[in-house]
DNA sequence: TTGTACGCGTTATCAC
DNA sequence: GTGATAACGCGTACAA
């Protein structure tokens, strides 16, 4: 049996209570007792056990990850283990552990949080997604439990805190840097049209286009997973065009690298006949051939933040609403030029 | 306030402890109150309390995840979600959750550990790296604590439980692979030699080429971090060789995907000029130009096994040390050819 | 400044 | 079969 507080207090000859008011650093000690105290910790290799705390305290110092599905391809991402160092960063800086539940269903994703809070195992929650529809939230904002959503949540959004980069400001940016090298015919490959990611970075391409006055074309947007296969496909949709665009915005590096490779394949070369712009800007916008222009938005930084806010939030219950932005930044590689004097691509 | 085991036993008529027998399903509670109670326990939302549960039964049905240091490489590899998705799956069958900490250097994870068993968190502890000399191993051995390995720990294997690859094997089967294709001049481009992954590996290339009676260039062998610089410069270092290397045997596929853009630069040809054999096929050798045959070691399974058997050793005290050797595959790809009739290659 | 006593929500050991 | 009651290890009013 581990060596608790009683043991402490007895060799200590004092009370369990005063051990206690020690490891809180209670100003109400004297410092003689303290030290006296605190020896006796260390020569017996005293830990307080979290769980007894726990359920006195009724606060556990861990915070709950709300993971996508398993299965899900958002889970082969970079983005995933470059946010996940972010989180633990803030949430160690501050005391606080991870817990994971998963599960392979959504329901099954579901009834872990569920368990994870009423069970009291966490003090707060983070969502490492943010879908359109989404039980989860729900759960969590009727039961008035903390949490944080990293990316912008479709609804309510003044009333739930979430950590995101201004996803419109970037898609409107990266189209309007094509536009100013001369392209007008810029298509746009994104991810599933539920994530609320893909619908920003859409609108904002969508508005960087009528804002230079060029034609919406429905046929220049393909929306579909974030697969690599998708990346392939989407590039076969757009090159077998009457008249295929002249350059991509690509909503993710890894569907980026499957657009390269698909027109490695069919001969076209990037960025002397397309150019491509993509987003995220993980280790393999760098590693590609060429090297992929990207927009860096500081995926570790959201993490971060995401575990310091919640932090605030669960320590200072009256803590307005957090909407924090989290700047990006476009990182100008080797896939972008000019139009190839507007002659068109043919397949 | 949530609902308690106690409110339960209020409404449903019955004695708290009767309450807690019907969660356990207990044999010696008769169906007509088991029925009622669990009637009471949905009208009223009741969730047990893991905390609660915890303290009295002493056991928190959660398994610590022992990183290495945040800062780490080892963290950027795509290596970590998918052994992160295997161990959720393992654990998530047998109904344990995960719980992490973290630190940015070597003492703040030993700390976190510690905290993290004494303070009773967890029931077990899996270790996601072996390095040769480790204080958590040794920590955990001395407290008689349950934990499993990912990777072969240096030394005492025979007492710890650990889930591998026979990375030794691998080593030697790729050599052999490049050898029959009729190379000679095989280099290996490694990671770190304090990770016991490297060695094995190096001692099997070493093996098969002295299984085929060709010469160990001790310049042939170059170890570095798991980084893509490294590989770059690894490259130029075997390159700038008087016989530069017609085959490369690299211990990950994030070098060598730093080996291939390297090469690229330089204007050597894979696999015309120089063939590229890499570990544990990551989408990275799948995508890379061109793709990498590599080594699969199933990283998926080596975490669901992990934590597997990690919940079969906290549920069975007695149970026997377990060695676990997931299988690997040679994934053929287009990196690798004949050597390029033995003309060598000028810098 | 320190000690006493109770509660946190559950499981487990007795009784009946 | 079911009900009291005592742990589990710690925090904290309330006393002293």
């Amino acid at each position: 049996m581990a060596v608790t507080i009683k043991d402490v207090a007895k060799v200590a000859n004092v009370a369990p209570s005063t051990v206690s008011r020690v490891i809180a650093n209670s100003p109400r000690i004297s410092e003689k007792t303290k030290e006296r105290v605190r020896e006796v910790m260390d020569q017996l290799g005293y830990h307080p056990n979290f769980i007894a705390r726990s359920l006195a305290s009724q606060s556990t110092r861990a915070i709950g990850l709300v993971m996508p599905s398993s299965t899900d391809v958002v889970f082969q991402n970079p983005f995933f283990p470059t946010v996940l160092t972010g989180l633990s960063e803030g949430a160690h800086s501050k005391q606080y552990a991870l817990h994971m539940t998963t599960g392979k269903t959504e329901d099954e994703i579901f009834d872990g949080v569920v368990a994870m809070v009423q069970g009291g195992r966490v003090d707060g929650a983070i969502l490492l997604y943010s879908k359109v529809e989404d039980r989860v939230i729900a759960y969590l904002k009727e039961r008035n439990f903390p949490f944080v959503v990293i990316g912008k949540p479709f609804k309510d959004d003044e009333i739930t805190n979430y950590v995101d980069n201004d996803n419109f400001k970037a898609g409107k940016e990266v189209t309007e840097y094509l536009i100013q090298l001369g392209h007008d015919k810029i298509g746009f490959i994104g991810g599933n049209l539920d994530l609320v990611v893909t619908v920003e970075r859409l609108l904002g391409y969508e508005k960087a286009l009528r804002n230079s006055g060029i034609e919406l074309e429905d046929k220049y947007i393909v929306n579909d997973e974030f697969l690599r296969e998708s990346g392939q496909d989407a590039v076969e949709v757009l090159l077998s065009l009457e008249h295929p665009p002249t350059a991509m915005v690509v909503a993710d590096d890894l569907m980026a690298l499957g657009v390269l490779n698909k027109l490695d394949e069919m001969g076209i070369t990037v960025p002397h006949d397309v150019s491509i712009v993509s987003f995220n800007n993980v280790l393999i916008a760098e590693m590609a051939r060429p090297p992929l222009t990207s927009v860096d938005i500081n995926i570790f930084e959201l993490g971060y933040q995401a575990a310091k806010s919640l932090i605030q939030i669960i320590e200072n219950p009256n803590e307005p609403t957090k909407r924090i932005i989290v700047p990006f930044k476009i990182v100008t590689r080797y896939s972008c030029g000019h139009p190839k004097d507007y002659k068109e691509i043919l397949v």
